[in-house]
DNA sequence: GCGGAAGTACTCGGATACCCACTGTCCGAGTAGGGAGGG
DNA sequence: CCCTCCCTACTCGGACAGTGGGTATCCGAGTACTTCCGC
C-alpha cells in the first residue's frame, strides 16, 4: 500500500498556488521545473486537481492554473483525494460469505462485515486528520520552517520564469 | 491506494484460528477451502504471519498452522504490517529541496518537510486505530453478530476437514 | 504382542510466470496575446 | 495614432508505451504418521 508520488506533488503545487496572487497563473512548466519532476507527468496531476475544482486552469500565453478557493478553505484530504481517488484503502470482497456452511439467506450484505468495519474506522480516522489539516496550516508551518530570504529568492524566480 | 487482498485473508485466517485450541493445526488447504480463496496464494499471506511470529507452522500429516500468542495480545495492525509491511503509505521524496534557490547548507534532512509530516500524522491515527483493535475483539464482535448455530456448523465441518 | 525402521503422504517454503496499475511520454485542440495592416 | 483582424506561440487535455508490484501458480525440501517386519 503507497500512495502515488503524484499525492506529494499535488500538495507542493497547491502550497505554491496559494502563494501567489489569485489572478496570476503559473503554468505546469513552471511548477514542474521548480519542483524538479517531470513537466508531462505532473500535468496529469493538475488535470486531477482542475478536475476536483481545486485549482482552474486557463489556456494560451500566460496561462496555467490558479488556485480556486481560498487556502484556509482546501484540506490536505481533498487534494489527496483528488488525485488518489476516493476509494477507501481496504476494499471488502465479503470472504466470509464464502463459509460453506452458509446459506442464502444469512449473506445479507447489508450487515457490514465486521473485520471490515474496523478496517474502515482506521480509514476514516486517516481521512479525519486530513481533513482537519487546511492548506493554509501547510502555507503556515513552512513559512515558519523555511528562512524568509528563500522565501522571497523563490518568489522572485517563479516571476523571473513567467515573463 | 490498496491493501493487498491477502490482508483480508489473514485477518479471516487468523480470526479462525483464535477459536480452535491452541494444540489444533489447521493446514493452509483447510483455511482456503473454508474461505473461497486460492490456497497457493493464500499460503503467502500464512508465510508473512508466520515470518512476523504470529502464526506458527507444522510439517507432515496433522500438520498446519496455529496461532502463536493470545488473541487478546494480537493487534490487526501487527496482522496488516505482517502482509503489508512497515513501510509508510507516504513516503516524501523531498521534492522541497529540488527548489532552484535553494543551496546545500539548507538541505537539511533532519527537518522533516511539514507536508510529510501532516501526511504521517495521517498514518499515525490509522496504526493507532489498528494497534486498539485487537484479534480477540473481533472474535467477540463476529460472535455477537453470526448466529450461533452457523458457528457451530462452521467448527463441525473444520474439524471434518480435519481428519 | 511389541518395538523399531522404512515408506508414504501430507505439509510448508521458496522460486517462477502473468497481469494490472502507476509511471512516464507524446501529440492534438484550443485560446490569448502580440503584431501587422488599414482607417 | 488607434482599432481591428490575423497569426503565432503557448497552454491544457486526452491518448499512447514502459515498468514494477500484486496476483496466481507450481514444484521441491522436510516431517510426522502409518504400516510392515522382525523379535
Amino acid at each position: 500500500m503507497k500512495l502515488k508520488n503524484q499525492v506529494e506533488w499535488a500538495i507542493h503545487c497547491m502550497e505554491l498556488l496559494a502563494r501567489v496572487p489569485s489572478d496570476v497563473y503559473i503554468p505546469t512548466k513552471v511548477l514542474a521545473k521548480f519542483h524538479g519532476v517531470p513537466k508531462e507527468y505532473l500535468s496529469k496531476a493538475m488535470q486531477a486537481l482542475a478536475t476536483a475544482k481545486l485549482v482552474e486552469g486557463t489556456l494560451g500565453p500566460k496561462g496555467g492554473y490558479r488556485i480556486a478557493k481560498k487556502a484556509s478553505k482546501i484540506s490536505l484530504l481533498e487534494i489527496v483525494e483528488a488525485v488518489e481517488g476516493k476509494k477507501r484503502t481496504f476494499n471488502c470482497q465479503e470472504v466470509r460469505f464464502n463459509n460453506p456452511c452458509l446459506k442464502k439467506e444469512h449473506k445479507d450484505k447489508n450487515v457490514t462485515c465486521m473485520i471490515a468495519g474496523a478496517m474502515y474506522e482506521a480509514d476514516e480516522a486517516w481521512r479525519k486528520v486530513l481533513h482537519k489539516k487546511k492548506l493554509s496550516d501547510i502555507v503556515a508551518e513552512i513559512d515558519h520552517q523555511v528562512p524568509a530570504s528563500i522565501m522571497e529568492l523563490s518568489e522572485e524566480w517563479i516571476n523571473g520564469q513567467l515573463k
